[in-house]
DNA sequence: CCCGTTCGTCACAAAGTTGTCACTGGTTTG
DNA sequence: CAAACCAGTGACAACTTTGTGACGAACGGG
């Protein structure tokens, strides 16, 4: 299920929130301010981000531009909660980045309604993303090239949608059949070792780049944005 | 700035929009229903036309095929938004001819990024771009003709029309199923290894400027403009 | 109506890719 | 502390994919 972290400096809301997420199945990271909103983000990836506008010391507002800077999150949905009506066109505006809002006080029910439209709507668009970058690691899908420290890396072709599958699914590990099912679009036909040995041969290609491929032992492998 | 024309019966939905791409700095004409939309296109003739597929009396998708007819508008991409996302495939299909697609209810951010996306790519594919030159290379589509390092070289109606599709999409990997749709405008009725061929008879008219066609193996053929 | 050009198909060879396997060394588990 | 387990590695043979030469059908201009 998703993982969410919700950002607001009153514990009460926390809690509410929380407790609602928790219920409907998802996972709950939290925190009660923006400087721990944003290592939270950066270390946990959320699938999503509930996000108080009125904060101590660094504002929502900040949050969220700081969010859209680095890649390893820009593109992560955010849900903005906001006491006054009238922020909203900022908030929606594109210069702050949010993707929907909600106004203080909000009716529980209405904030799961919403969240889950942008988990939704996230999930069918998300697979369109064409050109990611991360550190000196730049992937172009309609292109079909990679670039690592500034050269060129040539890869086959189940080499490339490997890596671009990983890739567009950073931070949450995929098992080997599951990575046999999207990457090779086989069921169970295929030896599972066939995964290893073709995250062998991306690592030598991608050398330094090596660095974002993470094995989780017992488990599968994930590819990490940081 | 770009000029956005905003088709959507909605007052509601219209409005975000039109705040937004103002917000960004695009200039808005907006229409409420395909008789208007297809008025104000020919009329204004935006850089970009965001339309719903959902309209009262002429629909989405028959504005969308019209607007294509008529060669003053049909060069104008076309995003569509849509409240089915059973649609997008027929959406997307070259017959209907839109260029991308947000599913409703869209958030904002969403649509701005694909608007700048469809946006960035006509401007540096500029496919409109009748006369390309890659180093020695020059493409002269109106004349129909090729010339590398100065010298005239004769391509038949098929080469031309190939090595054109393939330089407006440059830097873009085109399967051999796509270039047999675009070039031939069959509907897998030739063998794909035709394209081989051509690709071939391509090469060896292009002597040294042949460096310009890549294959890239298990998926299809690219032009690098390098 | 004939001849040269163009075009799609085919078969074959060369080059590149891929799945498998056995082995190794490290880590977990009972 | 040994057995079981697991991921990394090198090698390799089978398989795909692509380039190439050749051929006959279709086309169009003279």
């Amino acid at each position: 299920m998703a993982k969410i972290l919700v950002v607001d400096d009153e514990p009460d809301a926390v809690e509410l929130i929380e407790f609602n997420l928790k219920s409907a199945g998802f996972e709950v990271v939290t925190a009660a301010d923006g400087a721990e909103a944003l290592k939270k983000a950066r270390a946990s990836l959320p699938d999503l981000i509930v996000l108080d506008l009125m904060l101590p010391e660094v504002d929502g507002l900040e949050v969220c531009k700081l969010l859209r800077r680095d890649t390893a999150t820009a593109g992560i949905p955010i849900l903005m909660l906001t006491a006054k009506a009238a922020e909203i066109d900022r908030v929606l505006g594109l210069e702050l980045g949010a993707d929907d809002y909600v106004t203080k006080p909000f009716s529980p029910r209405e904030l799961m309604l919403r969240i889950k439209g942008l988990l939704r709507r996230r999930s069918t668009t998300e697979s369109k993303a064409e050109r990611m970058q991360f550190g000196d690691l730049i992937l172009d899908v309609p292109a079909h090239s990679l670039t690592v420290n500034g050269k060129r890396v040539e890869l086959t072709a189940t080499e490339f949608k490997l890596l671009t599958i990983l890739a567009q699914r950073r931070g949450r590990v995929q098992s080997r059949d599951q990575l046999l099912k999207d990457v090779w679009e086989y069921d169970n036909v295929i030896d599972t070792r066939t995964v290893d040995t073709h995250m062998r041969r991306l690592r030598e290609k991608l050398g330094k780049g090596a660095k974002h491929l993470d094995t989780v032992r017992g488990v599968g492998y994930r590819f990490v944005a940081g």
